[in-house]
DNA sequence: CCGTCCTTTGAACGAACGTTCAGATCGGCT
DNA sequence: AGCCGATCTGAACGTTCGTTCAAAGGACGG
C-alpha cells in the first residue's frame, strides 16, 4: 500500500472523543464501554430508548454497532446498566448529604432536597433517561430499578416524618408531601436549561425554601 | 412488540370494542377515527411512541394497518393529535374551574390544583402520553404543544402572583412555586394507581393543602 | 518474528418498521 | 337494480432494526 492512509481503527476519533463526561462510567469501566455508555446517554436522552439504534449509539461513541455486543449483552442491558448506576449515584449522593447533615430536621431536609436538586442539574440528561424510560425495561431490570428508587422515596419520607415526629415540621400528610417536594425536585431535570434566569444555586436554594414550606416548617 | 392473536372474525365486528373510553376523542370524529385514537392512548402510555408500531395501534383498535392512513396522514400526525387535544382539555377544566372560583386567592389556588390533579388522574394514559412524548413530535407540533403547555403553566403563575399581591400568599418565589406545584401535581400520572391506599377524592385534597402550604397562605 | 489473546470490524441475517396501493366491501342515492 | 364515493383490507414496498459472525488488527510475551 502506498498511500499515507491509516488504517481504519486509527482513521477513527478515539472512543468516546468530543462526549461530555458522565457519572454513570465507573472508574474499572473499559475504554469503550464508557464511551458507549456516554454516548447512549446523550443520544436516549434526546430520543428516547426505542427512538436510538445501536447504530446511533455506536456513531456517537465513535465506533463500530457490533461491538456494543462485546461489552453488553444486548441493547436493553446497557439501558439497565445506565439506570442502575444512576440511582445508585443518586442515592449515595442523599445519603452523603444526610450524613453531614447536623440533627436540625430543617437541615436535614436541606440536605436531602439539595443533593436531589443537584444530582438531577448535573446530570440532567442521566436523570432524563431515568425517569422516562423504566418502561423500557424488562421485568427483571424494572424490579431492581423500582427498588432503588422506593429507597431514595423513603429517605424523603424519614427527614419528614422525622421532623413532624419532632414537631419542627407541621404537616399533615408526611408521606404525600414527601412525594410532592420529590416530583417537584426530579422534574428540574426536565426544564432546566443552562444559561436560563436561574443559576443552579438559585435553584438549589428556591427548592429548599419552597420545600420547608410545603412541610410547614416552624420558623 | 405487543402481541395481538384476536380472530378475524371478531376484529371485523366493530372497531374500538373493549377499549376504555378516552376525553381525547371529539364528538365529530369517525368512529374508526375514534378507536384508533383510543387504541393509541392506551398502548403507547404503556410502551411509548417509538416502542408502539403501527400494527400495534390497529391491533387494539381492532382494525387493520392501513386504515390509520385513511383518517391521519402518518403515525406522527396521530400522536400530534392527541398531544394537542389532550392539553385542550387541561386548559380548558383549569379555566373552568378558575371561573367558577370566587375572588379568594385560596380558592383559586385549590380550583386550579384539584382541575389539574383530577385530569392527570382521570385520563391518566392520556397525561403520561403528554408528559413523556413530546420528543417524539416534529418540530412544528412541538411548537404548538409547548406554547399551550406554557399557557397552563402561566395560569398557576397569575393565580399564585395574585395572591402574593393580595398578601394572602407569602411566598417569596411565586414564579418557582408555581412550577414547583404544577410539577408535583403533574406527578400524580406517573404514581397513581386505582385501588391503591388513596382515593382521588383524598389526593385531590391533599395537594390542595400542600400546594396551599408551598406558597405560604396565611390561614 | 511468530503465536496468542483481546478488541474491533464490515458484512450479513431475519424480523419488524412506516407506508403505499389496487382492489374488495359497504351504505345511500337515483 | 345499478352506480358512486367513502371506508376498509391483504399484500407488498423499501428501509431500518437488533443482533451475529468470520476475520482482521493490535499489543505483547517468548
Amino acid at each position: 500500500m502506498v498511500s499515507a492512509e491509516k488504517p481504519a481503527a486509527a482513521r477513527r476519533a478515539s472512543p468516546g472523543a468530543g462526549l461530555p463526561p458522565t457519572t454513570l462510567v465507573l472508574p474499572g469501566d473499559e475504554p469503550t464501554a464508557a464511551a458507549l455508555i456516554a454516548a447512549a446517554v446523550e443520544v436516549m436522552a434526546v430520543h428516547g430508548y426505542h427512538g436510538t439504534s445501536v447504530r446511533d449509539i455506536a456513531a456517537a461513541a465513535g465506533t463500530s454497532p457490533a461491538i456494543l455486543y462485546h461489552h453488553f449483552t444486548s441493547k436493553q442491558v446497557l439501558l439497565a446498566t445506565m439506570l442502575d448506576r444512576g440511582l445508585d449515584v443518586l442515592i449515595a449522593a442523599t445519603e452523603q448529604a444526610l450524613d453531614l447533615a447536623g440533627e436540625d430536621p430543617a437541615d436535614r431536609l436541606r440536605a436531602v432536597v439539595e443533593a436531589h436538586v443537584r444530582v438531577h442539574l448535573d446530570s440532567q440528561r442521566e436523570s432524563l433517561l431515568g425517569n422516562s424510560e423504566l418502561r423500557a425495561l424488562d421485568p427483571s431490570s424494572l424490579r431492581v430499578v423500582v427498588a432503588k428508587r422506593d429507597v431514595q422515596q423513603r429517605i424523603f419520607d424519614r427527614v419528614i416524618r422525622d421532623g413532624v415526629r419532632r414537631e419542627v415540621f407541621g404537616t399533615t400528610y408526611p408521606e404525600d408531601t414527601a412525594r410532592f417536594v420529590t416530583s417537584a425536585c426530579t422534574a428540574v431535570a426536565a426544564w432546566y436549561r443552562a444559561g436560563g434566569p436561574l443559576s443552579a444555586e438559585e435553584i438549589v436554594r428556591h427548592h429548599q425554601e419552597i420545600a420547608l414550606d410545603a412541610v410547614r416548617w416552624r420558623r
